[in-house]
DNA sequence: ATGAAAGCGCTAACAG
DNA sequence: CTGTTAGCGCTTTCAT
């Protein structure tokens, strides 16, 4: 490969005008830089980033920390950031840290060795031992599809409202008896997805006069099957609910069958409610009602953000919420009398 | 962020002989060793990877270009890719390039300039172009998914074999009108998935002694709504088929619905296969029958091949198919007498 | 076993 | 406007 320095002697100039024109800077006549960019051109020439980067400190690549991009929430999130970087010329290193702590921890450090000028962070739960690595470490960062206490910038949604509003909606088909199907709770800490959709959840039914009941509560994993069990059993029996609000869609899927599969129509006996609003969701029979969550635009403001950061831009908000809203399809109907 | 000098002044030794623990060189004494390594956890130094890569020519960063990430095709390959290059302390370089040939290349263009090792390369059809592109730039490469007649290392699965298995297994059930939708075929070239696939359907149908008809031959765009509309299409009037094979799993679903709302039923009127065997396969109604790619394995494989490539290993086998297996759910059953 | 010194390819004062 | 030069942080001869 060509270096400036083989430009440079091509050109009959000095590498400082080489880098000068490769830099665009204005202090380069016209005749030098037609003579650099001839010569470069002759030699095949582009600029090293490695070198490039030792000079001048600064990579342009953020680092990207997901849980799992094969889930196709975080593949969604992650072409939105990839959309951005592209157009403001930064290139993305991709992790998947599948949400252990020790992997996040072990990428963090790595991202931070090679210099990334900043990283994009997802996580079920952002702890007081992440803040404090980034905030050590003096790294740049913006949690995207999360919320958090800490002072860190993000841009996430309100899980408490969506699921709130959710229900509310429910509700206002008529329903008395609402299932819910969430995620792993960990110790109930707050800003984990599942924790303030249950939250949402329960307020609404207090909100309305319902009675909440535990069978009507069933933790899952976020997989189609996980749903499948859980709507399986909270249908068995005498009492069931006659609406399910399952906070994927991929459960939600699961659920739909599961009433099926149960000897009762969907939504004629029981509507079936989703989040996130995945392309699938209308492909479903019944087509799917359920919250859509903002997953492309997550990652594109998250790059948004963290790019502005690095330019020095002034922001006006660090942390953002962005709508979701309900998406009504077929699988939610009144109650029967 | 403390460097290699800082270390050398603190543990009271040369920076060459910091550079040797961090290299694991045996040329080192243990006294040495642990005072380098004592004076390093101090200042929480670690090595500078874009200095490294600047001195050794080396980045141990692999760059990834795909069509799209929020394809779950993709993402699921990518995954693979993303686990081995974790194994093996290499990094990932994510690239959109929508099959677009400007974009591709110039993503090309921009890894080189990183220095990435290599490159692991998803499109829709390898051309002369890129061969000559990866050719000249002295670029290593591997294609990940796809095959080509060029003589580039390669895994993939016989797209052709597919789908002449899984036709034939159609057969076997006992239809005799069977429609087939593929995807975009782009003037026919070979190696491009849709147009193997369709070679296959036609030759089992030949083999057979099937006549071919052209209204079942449709093509759609991978979609939900595409594979719907095209299976809707197919089965208007009189003449239809008891049976389709969608070359992927999207679209089978979207055949399915298209069945229901042509007011027949699904598999007992018309059978319905799809391709990919993606996770939801199972949670359709019925549940998909489908020719299943091993996408995490094309990606891990891949990733190994490239990696043994710049660590100047032994390679049996430059270019690999693996087997594609006909997974039988409930879709597909023997037609109406 | 260790250190001095010469790069790796580029940027950024600084001087002219 | 242009060139000289000193880094950026690390690896790697080459002596010792």
């Amino acid at each position: 490969m060509a270096t400036i320095d083989d430009v440079a002697k091509l050109a009959g100039v000095s590498i400082a005008t080489v880098s000068r024109v490769f830099n665009n800077s204005p202090l380069v006549s016209e005749k030098a830089r037609q003579k650099v960019l001839k010569a470069a051109e002759e030699l095949g020439y582009k600029p090293s980033m490695p070198a490039r980067s030792l000079a001048m400190k600064k990579t342009n690549t953020i680092g990207l920390i997901v849980p799992d991009i094969s889930n196709l929430y975080y593949a969604e999130v992650v072409r939105g950031i990839e959309d951005v970087c592209n157009i403001y010329k930064y290139n993305i290193t991709l992790c998947n840290a599948d949400n252990k702590r020790e992997k996040e921890f072990q990428y963090i450090e790595m991202l931070k060795n090679r210099w990334v000028d900043g990283i994009i962070f997802h996580c079920d739960y952002f702890s007081k031992e992440h803040y404090e690595i980034f905030e050590n470490g003096n790294i740049k960062v913006v949690l995207a599809g999360r919320t958090t206490k800490f002072d860190v910038p993000y841009v996430g949604i309100d899980n408490f409202k969506a699921a709130y509003d959710a229900v509310k909606y429910l509700i206002s088909l008529g329903h008395k008896k609402i299932g819910i199907i969430h995620g792993p709770l960990d110790e109930m800490k707050e800003t984990i997805d599942s924790v303030d959709r249950l939250r949402g959840y329960k307020q609404a039914l207090i909100d309305n006069g319902l009675p909440i009941y535990d069978k009507f509560i069933k933790e899952a994993n976020f997989k189609y099957k996980g749903g499948y069990n859980a709507a399986m059993e909270m249908l068995k029996g005498e009492m069931r609910p006659t609406a399910i609000f399952a906070i994927s869609d991929i459960m939600a899927m699961g659920a739909i069958n599961a009433v099926f599969d149960s000897g009762l129509s969907c939504p004629e006996d029981v509507s079936v409610m989703g989040f996130d609003n995945i392309d699938l969701a209308e492909a479903t029979r019944p087509s799917l009602t359920t919250v859509s969550q903002p997953m492309y635009e997550i990652g594109a403001v998250a790059a948004r953000m963290l790019i502005k950061m690095l330019n020095g831009e002034e922001i006006d908000e660090y942390q953002i919420i962005l709508k979701h809203k309900i998406v009504v399809r077929n699988s939610c109907i009144s109650p029967k009398k």
